[in-house]
DNA sequence: ACGGTTTCGACC
DNA sequence: TGGTCGAAA
């Protein structure tokens, strides 16, 4: 809900810069010859034509409107130019779109505090600009004046029929008697022009602007005049505008809250609103929301213009309307597949561009229960630690799914057999990656991974002082961890039945692959227990790009002692690259690896942790890994796998994780480190100077909760 | 069958 | 305080 926050007595000079029909322009600028013609962009074209998400303005003088179907927008406009949204792994790419308002936030950007609001629209606090501006460069003494602002419009200036508008604007920007706020947003005028001018020349973009002193009169402005043209807000006007404005038309009245103000209250315009005394509001909608309302009915609107320029969470999710829903669980694991590859790359590409990592993964999911009392029952959302590379996003998201669905089941429901129809379906799923983070790059580096911006599965690992430096190397188990192999998996609880028509119509060849996966998941398994898994970890030849593991090959663990003895025989090896691929610490960060659904993990880190020496504490996967390049190679990708794999483990996290001796690290990785914690490093094992190969390094170890990834 | 995202406040 | 949910754009 909206909560009420005082203006400061300061104007401030806001812009809202909203893209024009942002879809369209990114597909006139692939395609120049779309330019000029009626033309929207379309996704899923097999119903109905698709629907449209963004309509050029020349398709709108015949009367096309968003959320019309392709085939209606034909019939009103028959020329129209159809394109479809970019389709990949079956659902809407809108990468293109994201990157193109990536562009355009780097160059308005460039005034001032920027904030980006959607994909195509930005807040600017250009105050500071416009307070420059006016100390040393006033509009006032300006003689010419860019004819781009001079084609702005200014609320309230009355353009009497035979005046020059642009002469009014003129005089408006110039005036000498102004008074300071209108000043200011003359500044902004201007500013603002040159930034959209900017945008034109640098992105071939036409993008819309409003001017006032807060974000609300600046969103309002900004839609006041489209395409292309910008619209400022005087205080002197802000009655005028708002007294009668539909109240719905006002940000966060456009939903129920709006309605409520309509039917409850009589509220049809801001005008209306007006009239109300605060503590009448408050009694209705709460202290809050009552102050909130009060004031936005007056304009006032104290929100601040936050400096983000990156989105704080990625999503990626497909509906599966009506007849379309996903009935089966291998369905629904082959589109969580696709959504969590997608996800991962967009994680990925954060990562590399903007050195930020996720630690939370959520699941979303609507469904339908047919038979059953409670049929509006919502499907829980579910979420946990997020482990980068796509297999172990891939699989704890299943996971999320397999919990959600089986409290969305409830008690029945619990056994199908054969084709028959499950009683559910999905008509919506969504992964999302939240809680982003910078990775740190200051002092205490390595420190700030575990306490400062990691979720708080890591917690327990109090301080890198606690980690014992002689301790063996240590397996981090939780004690209960069994071992699950493919053949002797526990079954899930639900069972459920084979996958029918749909996905077999997908996904052809799914049973062969099933057990080509199978067989090969138990050799790759027996190399991962049995083989140096740390070259493959450290060797940087996997990374986020690389994915899909067999989910077959996932959570099979073993008991501690097993591990122990293994590590031990694995133990002196010499920690190596296999060619493949550079070393790259980067890409083990990128693989960084929280406990995905519970703590025990790190419980038992704390527990064997306890000395002065730091240690890396890798968890991974027993499993060979593919390369992306190899599968590619193979002409395979990940397969659904029929449900087949135990759900028990679900919930309690447990997980392979080993500690390494610093000797243990490719020495190679090191200098792909950044320089702090390379620094940090070579404190840790002061008096040794680092080197590569060093062997003497006692009871120094870094320490962190990798896991293997391979690099693309 | 208004799609795919993203953000934010409420609530527990 | 964090997870989950719903509203809104």
């Amino acid at each position: 809900m909206p909560v009420a926050k005082p203006e400061s007595s300061d104007p401030r000079v806001i812009a809202h810069v909203d893209m024009d029909c942002f879809y369209v322009q990114v597909e006139q600028r692939k395609q120049p010859q779309l330019r000029g013609l009626p033309t929207a962009v379309v996704q899923y074209n097999e119903w109905k034509g698709g629907a449209l998400i963004a309509v050029s303005y020349e398709a709108r003088k015949f009367g096309v409107k968003r959320s019309m179907r392709g085939a209606e927008a034909k019939e009103v406009c028959p020329q129209i130019q159809l394109v479809q949204v970019p389709v990949a792994r079956g659902k809407a790419d809108l990468n293109g779109y994201r990157n193109a308002g990536s562009e355009v936030v780097s160059i308005l950007s460039r005034r001032g505090r920027c904030e980006r609001a959607s994909i195509d629209e930005v807040y600017l606090d250009l105050t500071n600009a416009a307070e420059t501006m006016l100390a040393e460069n006033p509009p006032q003494n300006l003689e010419k004046i860019d004819d781009e602002a001079l084609k702005s419009h200014i609320l309230g200036l009355n353009n009497e029929d035979g005046s020059d508008v642009k002469e009014n604007v003129r005089e408006w920007i110039n005036r000498h008697n102004a008074d300071h706020r209108d000043k200011l947003l003359a500044c902004g005028i201007l500013i603002v022009a040159e930034l959209r001018m900017q945008v034109l020349k640098e992105t071939e973009f036409t993008c819309s602007a409003g001017i006032a002193h807060n974000k609300m009169l600046a969103k309002l402005a900004s839609g006041m005049n489209k395409p292309a043209q910008q619209t400022v807000v005087p205080s002197s006007s802000v009655n005028g505008l708002l007294n009668t404005l539909p109240i719905r038309k006002m940000k966060q009245l456009g939903g129920k809250l709006g309605i409520s103000l309509q039917t409850d209250m009589g509220v049809n315009t801001v005008g209306d609103l007006f009239q109300f005394p605060e503590e009448k509001l408050q009694e209705r909608y709460g202290i809050n929301t009552g102050s909130w309302l009060w004031n936005i009915a007056r304009g006032i609107s104290g929100e601040a213009v936050e400096g983000r320029l990156l989105p704080k969470s990625h999503g990626s999710g497909k509906t599966f309307p009506g007849p379309r829903a996903l009935k089966t669980v291998p369905s629904v694991q082959h589109w969580l597949n696709q959504l969590c590859e997608e996800l991962s790359e967009r994680l990925c590409s954060d990562l590399d561009q903007n050195k930020r990592m996720a630690h939370t993964l959520t699941l979303h999911a609507r469904a339908y229960k047919s038979s059953d009392s409670d049929s509006q029952k919502k499907f829980p959302s579910k979420s946990c630690p997020l482990r980068y590379g796509t297999g172990k996003i891939q699989e704890d998201a299943f996971n999320l799914f397999q919990a959600g669905l089986r409290e969305y089941i409830g008690f029945y429901g619990v056994k199908t057999q054969g084709s028959q129809y499950s009683g559910w379906g999905i008509t919506s799923l969504s992964v999302s990656a939240s809680k982003i983070v910078p990775i740190p790059s200051g002092t205490c580096s390595i420190a700030k991974y575990f306490h400062g911006q990691s979720t708080p599965h890591f917690s327990s690992m109090q301080s890198l002082d606690n980690v014992n430096a002689n301790a063996e190397a240590t397996l981090l188990l939780p004690p209960g961890s069994e071992c699950y192999t493919e053949v002797n998996s526990p079954k899930a609880e639900v069972d459920f039945p084979k996958e029918e028509s749909w996905i077999e119509d997908t996904v052809p060849d799914l049973d062969l692959q099933e057990h080509k996966d199978l067989s090969s998941s138990l050799s790759k398994t027996q190399d991962g227990f049995t083989q140096d898994i740390s070259p493959s970890l450290l060797s940087g030849t996997e990374g986020c790009l690389e994915q899909n593991q067999n989910k077959q090959e996932r959570y099979i663990t073993k008991d501690e002692g097993q591990f122990k003895s293994e590590y031990k025989e694995r133990k002196g090896k010499r920690v190596k690259d296999k060619g493949t691929g550079t070393p790259s610490i980067l890409e083990l960060f990128k693989s960084y690896n929280p406990h995905p659904l519970g703590s025990s993990l790190s419980q038992e880190l704390k527990k064997t942790a306890q000395g002065t020496g730091a240690r890396l504490i890798i968890g991974f996967e027993p499993k060979g890994h593919n390369s992306l390049a190899e599968q590619n190679e193979v002409g395979k990708e990940e397969k659904p796998m029929h449900g087949r794999r135990s759900s028990r483990d679900e919930g309690d996290g447990r997980r392979e994780a080993w500690s390494y001796n610093i000797d243990e690290i490719d020495p190679t990785v090191m200098d792909e480190l950044p320089q702090e914690i390379q620094d940090e490093i070579k404190a840790w094992v002061q008096p040794h100077k680092w080197r590569p190969n060093n062997t003497a390094r006692r009871g120094c170890k870094i320490s962190h909760y990798f896991s293997p990834t391979k690099k693309s």
